[in-house]
DNA sequence: CACACAATAGGGCAGATGACGTATTGGATA
DNA sequence: TATCCAATACGTCATCTGCCCTATTGTGTG
């Protein structure tokens, strides 16, 4: 099976050199590449039909971190390897909160690489061996993560936090109503009002971003 | 440089399987065997000079996880790598803890065990890609540990696992198709499949119980 | 060779949901 | 005191969701 993958970077030259590695193995197609993130978001725009993409982290305009996010948010199902000269704990962790499939540093051998690509798309995931390490002693020492804290502070009133608490144990409108002694009526404006300070649409898209700011 | 390995398990024919793996690198000597932890210790009582531990970890008087906790307590010098059949969270969760410097599954290639114990010795960490895998999701998700008994029983398909990551970003049904390239009344049939599966009757139920179980 | 099952696809229906309106009341705060 | 806003409540409408049905194809296992 062919694989079509993209390669993000801000240094076309090593864009280059990435496609060199792979130009070996002829069952990967490189289809896309971009100079930073929203390019790349650009191009998926158009056709999504992609299998993984190879992303730097530090990039101008749109980072390596903050585009994961975006596409894995998007297309979940399209894979991401870090592929970065740097390999500190924060980058590390934000690119695996961020939902990227494997880490890689960029003077991999190709076959490597090449193994690391395949593996991924076979429902593994990619680490270098130094990286791995680092990811083990993030296990066990997690306080060693809980260091960044919420920069954008979202305020939700008392009464919002019991109708999101709610909302996560998956109960229907009418139910929350019925629980909380109100009208549907007022459940529904109230859940209206919490998408619109977390500027989500959906229940799931709520719940989610309420447990990673710690609100429920 | 020539490696001075042990191997714990209390199989002796796998013992055996490990070592006739081994048998094709010269630079890897077998130095000690044991059947079970407390026997690994009392060799290392009479001597120590030993660079890694191949550790089993199902076994009996003393298992691979409290024999790591001992070693890594009064020998830090010395790798461990678990090398065992099962890749359950807890297991992989426990031996972390433990110390140990990597999780390989006993049906690796040879070559592979070999890069691993190498890349372990210079300062990395061995790991399968699924246990990689595994690891990267605990991180993201580090309280899904505990409920791995009842996972037996729940079975999804590479697909209704695809589907269920879609569904966890808070696609609908459309725009999860659009990603598949599938139809829409696939991807209702493949969620109505996982809520029998889940017990479940809605997104975030199905969600919620997903990520309790380590399955997104 | 059956049989089971995963993956695919479609139809239909009742009820839930998300996004827009509007409106009243009471407490806090400028 | 005047203003802001949380909390309450209702209406409408397009769309989404959950649940039922049937059906074909391919793969794998006993």
């Amino acid at each position: 099976m062919n694989v079509k993958i993209a390669i993000v970077d801000d240094n076309s030259f090593l864009i280059h050199a990435i496609k060199e590695k792979l130009s070996f193995f002829d069952d990967i197609t490189v289809k896309y590449t971009a100079l930073n993130g929203s390019e790349l978001l650009q191009q998926l725009e158009e056709s999504h039909n992609l299998d993984l993409i190879l992303m730097d982290i530090e990039m101008p305009v749109l980072n390596g971190i903050e585009t994961t996010q975006f596409v894995k948010q998007k297309y979940p199902q399209i894979k991401i390897i870090m592929l970065t000269a740097f390999d500190n704990d924060e980058n590390i962790f934000n690119a695996i909160k961020a939902g990227a499939d494997g880490y890689l540093l960029k003077e991999i051998d190709p076959e490597l690489l090449h193994n690391g690509i395949r593996e991924t798309l076979n429902g593994g995931a990619a680490m270098n061996p130094s990286i791995a390490l680092k990811t083990l002693k993030l296990l066990r020492n997690p306080n060693s993560i809980e260091n960044e804290r919420d920069k954008e502070e979202i305020s939700l009133s008392k009464r919002e936090i019991e109708v999101l608490e709610q909302l996560s144990k998956g109960l229907s409108y009418t139910v929350i109503a019925d629980n909380l002694f109100l009208s549907p009526s007022t459940v529904r404006k109230h859940i209206e009002n919490i998408y619109k300070k977390l500027q989500v649409h959906s229940k799931i898209e709520a719940v989610q971003k309420a447990r990673n700011h710690n609100l429920i």
